[in-house]
DNA sequence: TCGTGTGAACGAATTCACAGCG
DNA sequence: CGCTGTGAATTCGTTCACACGA
């Protein structure tokens, strides 16, 4: 793929596994700029694509749990290399606040709305127990976030693809 | 919430999200739980739920990729507690291999295939970075593995998401 | 000629709305 | 009477297929 000026819908549906005409509708949907007859410049697409995912500015990160979960997201260079940078990190545990995260103070997670302001931090990460985890993006909100990002949703979502796979197969509903 | 013996699927709805006609087809769909003019009874729900889920048994996981994020995932208790647990670790790196996670002795990648049918291994995790992801899928699936979960990809999509809350209005298609 | 961009056709998923059971 | 379960209506997303520009 290297060395490779260009790119036809085809070429993409081929690589993602999705069919050509869904690859030129979705694009399409950003912009016009493929060209027709020859297909997409590969250096445009990419800049486009970072644009419209966001990957071309840097996002001021909150993370609030600074478990093992939380540590690991922290430490994690392809999430910093994708423009996510952690500007404060929270916890509720008594124990943990006033610790430090590599550079970070481990702050109580009272003070989110205060931080979030004072640094303008537009992205919380939740790290939690999942029964906590709702409260915490209550918080977030209330403290003005603008996108949240909830790793114990995740978690759990990935053990249902999993039952997706292998799972006996449901009854089917009457019709 | 707690001590409520029923719920309808209206307040199923509110509490998740979505509209109740789409609760009640969902659960219709894996059989008739709900009782008319009275809606869920909440343990029966959670029984349901759980065995549609697959919660209601253990499976057996094999992490590849021994860094960060996996050893991270490894000690996270929730994961442990949703029924999955690790019967064997992988990695490529030389100086991983060898090292111990906890209980478990960090094996060579190239093993795998044969650790896996020695221990009935059914799920893979890949934890490594996004660029060596799909070879390390690759193999599982030689491997004879029924379910993989990447968390490379799984941190794309969040980035993806993230935006979807914050982006620039998308140029709207000519129609 | 090649391959995009996009209406139109199609199919899937969601919502409506109500018969019928508890 | 309240609320489920489910056909029917509707909306949404995908695929088809082709006019048109490079």
């Amino acid at each position: 793929m290297e060395g490779v000026k260009t790119i036809s819908s085809q070429g993409l549906a081929h690589l993602s596994g999705v069919t050509s005409a869904q690859v030129r509708k979705d694009l399409s949907y950003f912009g016009n700029f493929g060209k027709r007859g020859l297909g997409y410049l590969v250096a445009r697409l990419k800049k486009e694509i970072r644009l419209i995912l966001g990957l071309n500015r840097r996002w001021k990160v909150a993370l609030v749990g600074a478990g093992n979960i939380g540590s690991a997201l922290f430490s994690y260079k392809e999430f910093r290399r994708q423009g996510f940078y952690f500007a404060a990190v929270f916890d509720v545990s008594a124990e943990r606040v006033g610790q430090r995260l590599r550079d970070l103070h481990i702050l109580n997670v009272d003070s989110l709305k205060t931080e979030t302001e004072r640094l303008g931090i537009e992205i919380g990460v939740i790290a939690v127990p999942a029964r906590a985890a709702q409260s915490v993006a209550d918080r977030m909100v209330q403290a003005g976030m603008r996108g949240i990002l909830n790793l114990a949703v995740e978690l759990e979502s990935l053990s249902f693809s999993i039952k997706a796979l292998n799972g006996r197969p449901a009854r089917r509903a009457r019709r």
